[in-house]
DNA sequence: AGCAGTATGACTGATTTATGACATGGGCAC
DNA sequence: GTGCCCATGTCATAAATCAGTCATACTGCT
């Protein structure tokens, strides 16, 4: 995957600690040592994934989050709480607060890495890197190359996205609308029926391994991939 | 799922942390200060569900409740009450004031959800996702494919949603004016008559797999879809 | 048989999707 | 900076499919 994660911890020991582990990961880590710091950096970058610490020095973890639920533009991104302690009913209010996870310490950095896996598949299951393979079509995210059978097949940026984004979401139907909100962003300008152009032109590009008949027309819907007939 | 749904809710804060949470369960949320503005946003949208706070400023959660109950415009619109307070009387206080369930504070997202789910389900079942199988035939409305024992079958939209539609609502009979306004939508200006060829046409597109006879004509009465013989 | 209700096939306008062409604009090489 | 190229979004038009209506044939019932 590799994901850029900001880190909101106030002890400098766990912080190191958390750090190493994530890069070893492979991560990117932004450190900030509380609710200010994390606010200043999320004006200018934002990250994939969001560790909070329940404590903090100044604005709490569970206002921080609340506060970052509250604005649109970090609304996205997904929360994992850090917590020491281990009642239910913290747990409760951690996911009331919408933080996506929680975790109680002490935890292994193991499960650290893979609940954040975990977190990012679900929000948004084509930022992962792993590649991805049906019916002996085949895209692997890190090298950005798309093979049918062994045979390379050429495809722009925005038919990637949007192949990567259906093969990770397959047979289901998703309409023009949804398509441009997952494929295209949300805050994009773009007609409806450009969807269909870059469909076509993904058809195309996947024609070469007699792949295109994946991408599937649902008349009145939108649109499937799918590995099924028909 | 996918619903629209209205919050009525005073409190900013926790309008907002609800509005987020649906949003992610993938609904439409509109949220309403108070019960005026309720009723304005009422007054041109039906939602599918409404989302009613016990406490509100001026005309209370309980007195909406019930006047949207009297008139017969609102009365088939679900309605979930939020407590606070959680004593067995008021329990009862709120189903009888015609609400379909309540859900008492604090509560997880995730109960919220599923509580919304079910009351779908109890009232249009044909809204929700989930797929149905009635004696070998399949309908998914995720992916929107139809199979009858394996077999792919192709319908057009409309046969698609009247058969949705049959296969939540079994063992009944529908009129053709009901039909209508479950399939078509209340505001359609269609002859009567045309409910006979989509019948057909879905009879015809069930025939591969010999499903066609569970969509069984009621002289005088209408159409039924039943797994019963006959 | 006669009647009312239902099935069926054909037709037409309307809607939805596919396709090819084009204008724009950014990035890159030089 | 200049020019070229590719990618993107939009449009016009063709093609495909569908929805609704009607005329007619059929069915069951009394």
């Amino acid at each position: 995957m590799a994901a850029n994660i900001l880190l909101v911890e106030d002890e400098p020991g766990i912080q190191e600690l958390l750090k190493f582990n994530l890069a070893q990961a492979g991560h990117q880590v932004t450190a900030a040592g509380d609710a200010e710091h994390a606010l200043k950096f999320l004006k200018n970058t934002l990250p994939d994934v969001i560790l909070l610490d329940w404590m903090l020095p100044g604005m709490s973890g569970i206002d921080l989050c609340k506060r970052l639920r509250s604005d649109e533009r970090y609304q996205p991104i997904p929360i994992i709480m850090l917590t020491a302690r281990g009642e239910e009913r913290d747990k409760v209010l951690g996911l009331d607060t919408g933080a996506d996870d929680y975790i109680t310490k002490p935890f292994s950095p193991r499960e650290l890495v893979s609940r954040i896996k975990a977190v990012l598949r679900r929000r948004a299951p084509q930022m992962t890197d792993e590649p991805v393979e049906i019916n002996g079509l085949r895209l692997d995210p890190t090298s950005h190359r798309v093979s049918g059978r062994g045979q390379a097949l050429e495809l722009g940026p925005t038919e990637f996205r949007l192949l990567h984004f259906f093969m990770t979401h397959p047979e289901r139907v998703y309409s023009r609308t949804q398509l441009l909100d997952q494929v295209w962003g949300d805050d994009v300008f773009v007609e409806e029926r450009t969807v269909d152009v870059h469909i076509r032109r993904l058809r195309l590009a996947l024609e070469p391994s007699s792949h295109a008949e994946l991408i599937q027309t649902v008349r009145g819907a939108g649109y499937r991939f799918s590995a099924e007939v028909g």
